[in-house]
DNA sequence: CTGTTAGCGCGTTCAA
DNA sequence: TTGAACGCGCTAACAG
């Protein structure tokens, strides 16, 4: 019998010696199996508190084959819409008795890829996976041999669950919002040159759409690129604009970050929000409601996908069969000062 | 032999037939053992190729009792500050052949507590911890038989390494620079009353420091209390200062949130910054450049803590027994345009 | 309701 | 330099 301090010394064994019983009903007891006389559940109770003992994860692991690990891939936490989406996703793991890994791909291509096959994969019994780069060309790279949700774009061609949001509509909402505000020359700033089917190239689409259903004439120079949905490539993307010399009064962020930074770069020169220029981001993430002026947004009910993405993950680990699914997350426009409304 | 596609179907032994070696020869391969003939090592790489082995974590974690993942307990990842210092550590911790699993206290007392004894510290080899409520007499609850390295304040008294900033010095600096700027009637948002050692606590005292170095009263009027900081709290603390109708010239933002919370509640009482009342926060999340007016702060050496932090908790794991250590990290006063500087 | 036993896949002796 | 055998701690069969 081992009686030491050291970490992960007591095992099952010490524990069933002490309590006088068999290593089987130890295990019974730490895993709440139901049919347990009451005496025999505290006295092996009372040999577990005295031991101090802990299950070993490893070797549960090794032994069902699982480790009640999720992954989740992202660009990077520092981008505060995937910094709260991570916050729903483990919180929802956690009411669900899992743990989540985190792994950042940086918005790199072959990161994104190497994600997939990595040995970490092992670790995990499943993963939640936010790409930025992959597109339908990459469906193959997706075909792995664990279970996968895959959020975002819809990639088609492979088992895999998806979570996503419906960009064109939500962009055209967006687009619409400020064209109810009266405004005419709307600008988008962050589009993907030659991109088809990510985030950016959706929500352009949606923004031509709102401009066509309301027969205003859709000027190129007003769709800016911008690769980066962070802060500063707003920013550069408000430079641009105004360096062009296009007359704009509104700007579509693709995103809320790019529409912060475009924020402090209007007001770097004196353009003012609204009276001048009107804008509304994506994402509505915390920071929207606090800037000054307040940022309008599309909520795209993170909450919701985190879930979801959750259940998805879990009900495929469990070794659902089910058709692969694809949920579409509710989104909310959400007027705030910047828009004017 | 197993040539099943099936996950996790392939073992070394199945290696090791194919190739026509034992298992320890396949072992010593994937573990880059030195000594290996460079036509066997040959051999057996092209039957892991062949076959798509992949490792096993959980049997080898099983075997040497270590999982290779270290665990990051912090308040919550929405808060922008801990969703930036998990980038670093996650960065930090890829470099060094680690992965991080994020755990969630929510400023809970006893989650935090929780968090130190529950099961899956036995998933981890070790822990960088983030706490916001334990303090000096909970000096006991972190004697834990694990490597463990404290972030934030210094709780005296245990076997463990600490990376910390000088709160009192860097507070100091804060509100030194709003009285370069001629400033003399500055609040300070966020205080904890009754906390003695905690972040709050130290900052305030920086602050009070400040204030006697140039002679100027102490209003108790002017130190407002905030328990979490967020930026709603940030808000509610400038409502407060607002309706009490205290005089002032300056605030003090304990963290950035609080400090954004300030900046839009002062925005929305038309209240002008820096001209009425100049800000500086404390943390210089990504956001602080990017507000209007830009916000100044402290900036933390939040990449250094990161790397210091992981350095600290992987030289315990691999046994070191150097006395515990205390890092402190640099930091710097970020002139923006919220202090007019 | 509880005990016995046989692996899960790996690393690590000890030999050869 | 490589091979054979054992056991890490646990759970799943199967008894009883």
């Amino acid at each position: 019998m081992s009686i030491s301090g050291a970490r992960g010394t007591v095992t099952m064994h010490d524990v069933a010696a002490r309590a006088g019983v068999s290593v089987k009903t130890v295990s019974n007891v730490v895993n709440d199996y139901p049919h347990i006389r009451p005496a025999t559940r505290e006295k092996v109770q009372r040999a577990i508190d005295d031991l101090g003992y802990k299950m070993n994860l490893s070797a549960r692991s090794l032994r069902q084959g699982r480790t009640g690990i999720i992954g989740l891939a992202l660009p990077e936490l520092s981008l505060p819409y995937f910094a709260e989406l991570a916050d729903s996703v483990i919180r929802a793991a956690e009411a669900r008795g899992v743990v989540v890994l985190i792994e950042q791909t940086g918005a790199d291509r072959q990161h994104e890829l190497d994600v997939l096959t990595s040995d970490r994969r092992q670790l995990t019994d499943g993963l939640i996976f936010s790409p930025l780069e992959l597109g339908p060309d990459d469906a193959d790279a997706l075909k792995v041999d664990y279970p996968l949700v895959v959020l975002g774009e819809r990639i088609f061609g492979g088992d895999w669950d998806h979570v996503t949001m419906n960009n064109v509509d939500a962009a055209r909402a967006a687009t619409q919002h400020l064209i109810d505000q009266g405004r005419r020359r709307i600008a988008v700033i962050g589009a993907h040159a030659g991109e088809t089917m990510g985030s950016a190239a959706l929500r352009v689409l949606g923004y031509q759409a709102a401009l066509a259903a309301n027969g205003i004439p859709l000027d190129p120079d007003l769709i800016v690129e911008g690769g980066l949905w962070h802060r500063a490539t707003g920013a550069e993307c408000v430079a641009h604009l105004v360096d062009s010399g296009v007359e704009f009064d509104a700007i579509f962020g693709l995103n809320d970050a790019l529409a912060l930074g475009a924020l402090h770069a209007l007001h770097a020169r004196d353009i003012t929000v609204p009276k001048d220029v009107a804008m509304i981001g994506f994402d509505d993430i915390e920071d929207a409601s606090y800037t000054s002026p307040t940022l309008s947004s599309i909520s795209p009910g993170r909450e919701e996908i985190a879930q979801e993405a959750v259940d998805l993950l879990l009900a495929r680990i469990a070794g659902g069969e089910d058709p692969y699914r694809r949920v579409i997350a509710d989104f909310t426009v959400m007027p705030r000062e910047s828009s004017g409304a």
